[in-house]
DNA sequence: CCAGGGGTCCTTTTT
DNA sequence: GGACCCCTGG
C-alpha cells in the first residue's frame, strides 16, 4: 500500500475520509452518516490546507451551530495543526454574523456597540411592540407571535412581505389565522422597538450581515480578501438566511465544503430547510459529491435498527451504513405501566449494568423528547445516589436571575435600552408601579421620544409626587452606577494584570450587592430551594465578564507575541480595551450552560433531549417515553394533519429522524422504552409508530423487572465485590 | 397606587 | 419550576 508515503494526518483515514478531505477546491458536499468520523474528516481537511497545500490558515473559516462543536474543532485542529491554527477561524454563524455586522454596522445605522437580545428580552421588546399597537388583551400568546416573527426572518421575509403573505393566504381561503395577522403587525412594529434600543435579535445576527453582504459590494470584497475556504458543519440544519451566507462567503472562489447528515436534519421547527442538502448539488452546479457510510460507532443490531428506521423516510439522499463492529447485544424493549414505573426500572438497569459490565456512570444517558420528561428521572437517579446531569433545559439567560442583571448591565451600560430599564425599573421593588410605568409609556408615545427621555424629562403632575420621588432615586443609581462603571473600564484599560477580580468585573459584582439582588433573590419564598443556585448563576455571570477581561488582555499578548504582557507595553493598534457593552454582547453568544455542563462526563449519567444529543455517542443508551403524542410529539402530528404545512416540510418525518438520531448515540446497547399509561388520563398509550418499522428479531422484548440471567448475576456478584474493594481503597488513599 | 401572598395553569425541540 | 392571575391590605 502506498499509505505508508502519507503525511500522518492522511494516513489514519479510509478512503471515504481522504477524499473528502483532498478535494480541496470548489465546491464539496461530505454526506457523513452518524458515526462516520465527520468531525475527524473537517478537522484534517483544514490541516490538510495548510500542510498539504500551503494555505494561510487565516484564510480558513469553518461555520459550526453551537459553540461547543467549534470549541471541539479548535482543539482538535490544534493538535495537528500546532499554534498556528489559531489563526483559522472557528466559529458559529452567530458569533460570525455578529463579528460581520459590528464592522459594517454603520452602514445599516446600528450602533457598532449594538445589545444582543436573548429569549426573555425578544419577548419584552415584544410585548412593548405589541402594546403600541394597541394588541394589549393577555388574551394573545407573545411566544406564538415570536416564533411567527422569527420564522419570517429565518426565511428572509420582511414585515411588509409577510404581511402580504398573511393577506394572500387569507384570501386564498385558508383557516383565518389571527396570529399570521397578528404576528404581521406586530413584526413592524417589534423591529422599531428594537433599532429604538439599538439592540438586534438573535435572527438578526443573521439577517443582518446577509443583508450587509448582499446589497454592499464593499462588505463583500472585504470578506472575500479574508477568507479563501469555507466550510460548514451540520449543513443539514442551515435554515435559508444561513444558506445565504455559506454561498455569498464562498463568494467566486467557490471553495465551500458542506457537512452533514440530511438524516439527521432535526431543526425544521427554527427555519432549517433539508432543502439545502438535498438540492447542494443543483445550488452549486459541479459540486463533488463524498459520502462516509462506514460506521465506527455501534454495534450491527443498532445499526440495522437505525437504517430500518431512516428508510421510512422518501426525501432523502439514500445512504447505508455499514460496521466493521460485530453484531452486538439484541436491542431491548420493555413496556412500563407508567413513568413512574419507567424511570426506576431505567435507574436500575444502570445500577445493575455499571457492575455487570465494568461501565462508568457516564457511559449511559437517558434520552428523551421533551425536557418535562427529565424530572422523573431525577427523582429516581437520586434515590438511587446515581449521579447524574441534566443537560440543556432552559438556557442561562432565561433563568429570572440572569435576566434581571443582565437588564441590570445593560441599562447602565446602553443607556436608551428601554427594554432593560423596564424590566428593572421595578425591581426591586421601589414604588415604580405599573400604573406609572404605563403612565411614562404613554408620555414617551406622546411627546415622540424614546422612553428612557421621557423617564429623564418628567414634569410636575405627569406622576404622582410618591412616584416622581421613587423614579428621581432610579435615576440617580443609574447615573451613578454608569460613573462607576466608567472608572471601572478606564481601571480596565490600562491593568494587564488581573490577579484577583478583574476591574468591570469588580465593578459588576459590587453593584449587585449595592442593588440587593441577592438579598432580593433570597427574601422570594418560591426561591426557597433554588437560592443558593440562583446567586451561584449571579457569580457566574460576574466570573464570566472577569473571564472576558482577561482574555482581551490574553489576545493582546498573543498578538504582541509573549505570554505575558508588560505593564509599560504599549497595546497593539486594532486593540480596543474590555468594555462591559462588549462582555455583554459576546456572552450573549456564549450558552452558558455549554460551558460547564460537559456532555461528556465520566462520573455522572446523561439526561437530555434528543436533540441535544446530537453529535454526543455513549456505550449505553436508554431511549424513553417511545409513544404516539410523544414521538411524535402531538405538535407534530397537529402540524401533520393540517395540509397546507405539511406540503412544506414534513414534520413526521423530522420525528423520525429524531428517533434515528437516538438510536445512533448507541455505542454498545439501546434500550427502547415506553409508558402504558401517561401522566393523569387513565386511557391507555399508544406505541410510537416507528416502533412497527424495526424488525422484531432484533429486539430482546424484557418484561418490567426481570430477573437477571445466572452469567449476569454471577458477574454481578464478582463486580460488586472488586468494586467495594476499589472504594474502600480509594478512600483510603 | 403599590406590594405581596396564594392559587392555577402549562410545558416540543434551540442558536 | 415558572409565568401569570387575582385578591387583600397598606
Amino acid at each position: 500500500m502506498q499509505t505508508t508515503s502519507l503525511p500522518p494526518y492522511l494516513r489514519s483515514l479510509n478512503p471515504e475520509q481522504r477524499r473528502a478531505v483532498q478535494l480541496t477546491e470548489g465546491p464539496v458536499l461530505v454526506l457523513a452518516g452518524a458515526g462516520s468520523g465527520k468531525t475527524k474528516t473537517l478537522v484534517h481537511r483544514i490541516v490538510h490546507l495548510i500542510r498539504g497545500r500551503g494555505v494561510d490558515p487565516a484564510r480558513i473559516v469553518a461555520v459550526t451551530f453551537t459553540n461547543r462543536a467549534a470549541e471541539e474543532m479548535r482543539e482538535r485542529v490544534k493538535a495537528y495543526a500546532g499554534a498556528e491554527a489559531r489563526q483559522v477561524l472557528l466559529s458559529t454563524f452567530h458569533s460570525l454574523g455578529a463579528r460581520i455586522l459590528r464592522e459594517h454596522a454603520h452602514r445599516l445605522g446600528l450602533p457598532a456597540r449594538f445589545a444582543i437580545y436573548s429569549t426573555p428580552d425578544q419577548l419584552a421588546a415584544l410585548r412593548t411592540a405589541c402594546a403600541e399597537i394597541s394588541i394589549d388583551d393577555d388574551s394573545f400568546d407573545l411566544k406564538r407571535i415570536a416564533r411567527r416573527i422569527s420564522d419570517w426572518k429565518s426565511r428572509r421575509v420582511d414585515p411588509v412581505t409577510a404581511k402580504r403573505e398573511v393577506a394572500a393566504g387569507i384570501t386564498r381561503g385558508n383557516r383565518a389565522d389571527a396570529y399570521a395577522v397578528l404576528a404581521a403587525d406586530a413584526y413592524a412594529k417589534y423591529e422599531e422597538v428594537l433599532r429604538a434600543s439599538g439592540a438586534v435579535d438573535f435572527d438578526d445576527l443573521l439577517l443582518l450581515p446577509v443583508r450587509l453582504l448582499s446589497e454592499d459590494e464593499e462588505v463583500r470584497r472585504a470578506v472575500w480578501k479574508r477568507w479563501h475556504y469555507v466550510m460548514v458543519d451540520e449543513y443539514q440544519d442551515t435554515n435559508a438566511v444561513q444558506f445565504e451566507m455559506a454561498r455569498l462567503l464562498a463568494g467566486s472562489r467557490r471553495n465551500l465544503c458542506v457537512v452533514g447528515d440530511d438524516d439527521q436534519s432535526i431543526y425544521a421547527f427554527r427555519g432549517a430547510d433539508v432543502g439545502n442538502i438535498l438540492e447542494f448539488e443543483r445550488h452549486f452546479p459541479g459540486a463533488a459529491v463524498v459520502k462516509l457510510e462506514q460506521n465506527y460507532r455501534s454495534t450491527q443490531r443498532i445499526l440495522e435498527a437505525a437504517n430500518a428506521v431512516i428508510a421510512g423516510n422518501a426525501r432523502r439522499h439514500p445512504k447505508r451504513l455499514r460496521t466493521d463492529n460485530g453484531p452486538g447485544a439484541p436491542i431491548d424493549y420493555c413496556e412500563y405501566a407508567d413513568e413512574r414505573a419507567e424511570a426506576e426500572g431505567v435507574a436500575r438497569e444502570i445500577q445493575t449494568r455499571r457492575l455487570t459490565h465494568k461501565l462508568a456512570w457516564g457511559d449511559f444517558a437517558v434520552l428523551y423528547r421533551t425536557n418535562t420528561q427529565a424530572r422523573v428521572f431525577e427523582e429516581a437517579l437520586r434515590e438511587r445516589n446515581i449521579p447524574y446531569r441534566v443537560v440543556g433545559g432552559t438556557s442561562f439567560f432565561e433563568r429570572k436571575e440572569v435576566a434581571d442583571a443582565t437588564a441590570y448591565l445593560r441599562a447602565v451600560a446602553h443607556p436608551h435600552d428601554e427594554i432593560a430599564i423596564r424590566r428593572i425599573i421595578n425591581y426591586p421593588a421601589r414604588g415604580i408601579g405599573r400604573t406609572t410605568v404605563l403612565r411614562i409609556a404613554e408620555l414617551a408615545a406622546q411627546r415622540g421620544v424614546p422612553f428612557a427621555v421621557a423617564l429623564e424629562s418628567l414634569d410636575a403632575g405627569d406622576v404622582g409626587a410618591a412616584p416622581a420621588r421613587a423614579i428621581a432615586g432610579f435615576l440617580d443609581l443609574l447615573a451613578a452606577a454608569r460613573q462607576g462603571l466608567a472608572a471601572a473600564e478606564a481601571e480596565s484599560a490600562r491593568t494587564p494584570f488581573h490577579a484577583t477580580l478583574p476591574p468591570i468585573a469588580r465593578w459588576a459584582d459590587e453593584f449587585f450587592r449595592q442593588i440587593g439582588l441577592e438579598d432580593e433573590i433570597r427574601k422570594d419564598p418560591r426561591n426557597a430551594r433554588s437560592a443558593d443556585a440562583r446567586s451561584d448563576n449571579l457569580k457566574d455571570l460576574v466570573g464570566s465578564i472577569a473571564r472576558y477581561e482577561r482574555r482581551v488582555w490574553d489576545d493582546a499578548a498573543t498578538r504582541m507575541g509573549g505570554p505575558l504582557l508588560e505593564a509599560a507595553a504599549e497595546p497593539p493598534e486594532d486593540w480596543s480595551p474590555p468594555t462591559l457593552a462588549e462582555a455583554l454582547a459576546r456572552l450573549a453568544l456564549v450558552d452558558m450552560n455549554e460551558e460547564d455542563d460537559r456532555r461528556t462526563d465520566d462520573a455522572s449519567v446523561a439526561l437530555m433531549t434528543l436533540h441535544s444529543a446530537k453529535g454526543l455517542e455513549f456505550s449505553d443508551v436508554f431511549l424513553v417515553g417511545l409513544e404516539e403524542g410523544i414521538l411524535p410529539h402531538a405538535r407534530s402530528l397537529d402540524a401533520a394533519a393540517d395540509a397546507e404545512e405539511a406540503s412544506a416540510a414534513d414534520p413526521l418525518a423530522e420525528e423520525r429522524r429524531l428517533l434515528y438520531v437516538g438510536i445512533t448515540r448507541a455505542r454498545r446497547r439501546l434500550s427502547l422504552s415506553l409508558c402504558k399509561t401517561r401522566g393523569k388520563s387513565a386511557a391507555p398509550t399508544v406505541p410510537s409508530r416507528y416502533l412497527a418499522d424495526i424488525p422484531p428479531e432484533l429486539l430482546n422484548v424484557r418484561t418490567e423487572g426481570a430477573a437477571l440471567s445466572p452469567e449476569e448475576s454471577a458477574e454481578l456478584r464478582k463486580n460488586f465485590f472488586s468494586q467495594m474493594r476499589a472504594m474502600l481503597g480509594s478512600e483510603d488513599a
